[in-house]
DNA sequence: CGCATTTGACCAGCGC
DNA sequence: GCGCTGGTCAAATGCG
């Protein structure tokens, strides 16, 4: 674990991997059966009835994005998250996973995608900041920030989000 | 018992 | 206009 630094290129969409197809997540299978219900759809649950307009589409949450090199996908930032699903991108051969802040009121959410060239390292996103304080006090976290290379930064004019996040 | 995780399917946006 | 990808939700299951 000497290298701990990465210079990313902005190579995150290249990669062969072309066609796509491949996979068969398409099945068909019956779906559910009761419309009325209002199942699936997932944001389905507000119906068309309220006056929400879909949440403001263009959401203005910051989004850092860090490149990690971990063994493990989840890494202990000191906060409880939440798997809410997982899915495989075409650029990456292995799934990227998604993951939601458990507290009430937080809705950081955070991904994790490996990189199908270097399994070793591992690419986090935060998505959002969080509200509560950390639970946890993992001092390990100051390691890992040590790190963490923030390579594609979005949105937010701050200069070190992780000075925010600390403060 | 509670919580976290897993899998599948659907939707929405964008590209061509 | 259609197709594809990415993203999210929902329910079920397992484990602590």
């Amino acid at each position: 674990m000497s290298h701990c630094l990465f210079s990313v290129s902005k190579n995150e969409e290249h990669s062969n991997s072309t066609d796509g197809g491949g996979n068969v997540e398409r099945n068909s299978r019956h779906v559910g059966e009761d419309p009325s219900t209002g199942r699936d759809g997932g944001r389905g649950e507000a119906d068309a009835f309220v006056g929400h307009k879909k949440r403001e589409k263009r959401e203005r949450r910051p989004r850092y994005a860090f490149q990690t090199r971990s063994q493990v996908d989840i890494l202990d930032d000191g906060y409880r998250w939440r798997k809410y699903g997982q899915k495989a991108v075409k650029n990456n051969n292995f799934p990227r996973s998604y993951y939601r802040c458990t507290y009430q009121g937080c809705d950081v959410k955070k991904q994790v995608q490996r990189l199908s060239r270097d399994q070793g390292v591992v690419v986090t996103t935060y998505e959002g900041t969080h509200t509560h304080p950390i639970e946890k006090t993992n001092d390990n976290f100051e390691h890992i920030l040590t790190q963490m290379q923030v390579y594609s930064k979005l949105n937010n004019t701050s200069s070190t989000f992780i000075n925010d996040m600390f403060q």
